[in-house]
DNA sequence: CAGAATCCAGAAGGATACTG
DNA sequence: CAGTATCCTTCTGGATTCTG
C-alpha cells in the first residue's frame, strides 16, 4: 500500500511525516506529461533550450521554462549558462534525473508492449 | 530520442504515423498523477470504489470516477459491478495495469532513494 | 536566445444535489 | 453505494510583449 503513505520501511516515525510529505510533493512535480517527456528528450545529452523545444513535441514556450525550473529546482537538471551574447543555456540530466529517466523509458516501453491491447479495449469500451 | 518519436524500432512507415499518436495519447493519460497514484493504491487487491477513495489520500469523488473510466477505457482496470442494492463494484488491475504499476512501483522507489538529494537541491535552488 | 511578465480563454477540479 | 449532472471557482497554459 502506497498512497496513504507513499515511501515504505521508513525507520523513524517522526520524521516520516514530512519525508512522507515530501514524497508527495516530488511524486506530483515528476508525474507530469511535460516533466516526464523532458526528461526523456533530454537522455544522455546536453540540449539548449531551444534544442529541447524542437524535441519536446507541442510544447509550449511558457510550459518548457516552468518545468525546466522545476526540475532544476529538484537537482534533476543542470542548467549552464554560458554568459555570451545573444545567450546560450545548457540542460543537462544530473544522476538523478538519467535514474528517473530510465523509468520514463520503461514507461514508453510499456506504452509501446500493450499499444494493441489498449487500441482492443478503448474500441470496446466506446462500443 | 523518444519526443519526436515516443516509439522505437518500429516497422512499418505507414503505420507508424498513427501507431505514435496512439501513444501520445497513452502516455497523456497515463502520466498524471491520479492515474499513477490510482494504479499504485490497487496493487493485487481488489477494491471498491470507496475503498480506493480511502486510499488514495486526497482525490475527490469526481478525479476518482474520472480517472477509473478512463482506466478502465485503456484497459488498465477491470471494473465489475454486483447488481446488489446497494450496488457494489469492484476495481482490479488487468496485466496490462500490474506491468504499468511496477513502473509506478520504481518512481516510488526512485523518489524515496533521491529524497535526501532532491531536498538538498530545493534549499540551494530557492536560496 | 533565453526568459520574465502580462493577459485571458478554456480546462481542471471541488462542492453539491439528485438518481437507481 | 456508485455514479451523473450542474454550478462555480481555481488554475493551466497559450499568445504576446518586453528585456539583458
Amino acid at each position: 500500500m502506497v498512497t496513504k503513505q507513499l515511501l515504505k520501511d521508513l525507520p523513524e516515525d517522526a520524521d516520516l511525516r514530512r519525508a512522507d510529505s515530501l514524497a508527495r510533493e516530488i511524486f506530483s512535480d515528476v508525474a507530469n506529461k511535460w516533466a516526464l517527456l523532458i526528461i526523456e528528450a533530454l537522455g544522455e545529452r546536453t540540449l539548449r533550450f531551444s534544442e529541447v523545444r524542437g524535441e519536446v513535441e507541442g510544447i509550449s514556450h511558457k510550459m518548457l521554462t516552468q518545468n525546466l525550473r522545476m526540475l532544476e529546482r529538484n537537482g534533476l537538471v543542470d542548467r549552464k549558462v554560458h554568459p555570451t551574447v545573444p545567450p546560450k543555456v545548457e540542460y543537462t540530466l544530473t544522476e538523478p534525473g538519467r535514474a528517473l529517466r530510465a523509468t520514463v523509458d520503461a514507461i514508453c516501453q510499456w506504452t509501446q508492449h500493450h499499444l494493441g491491447h489498449i487500441e482492443g479495449a478503448r474500441q470496446r469500451f466506446d462500443a
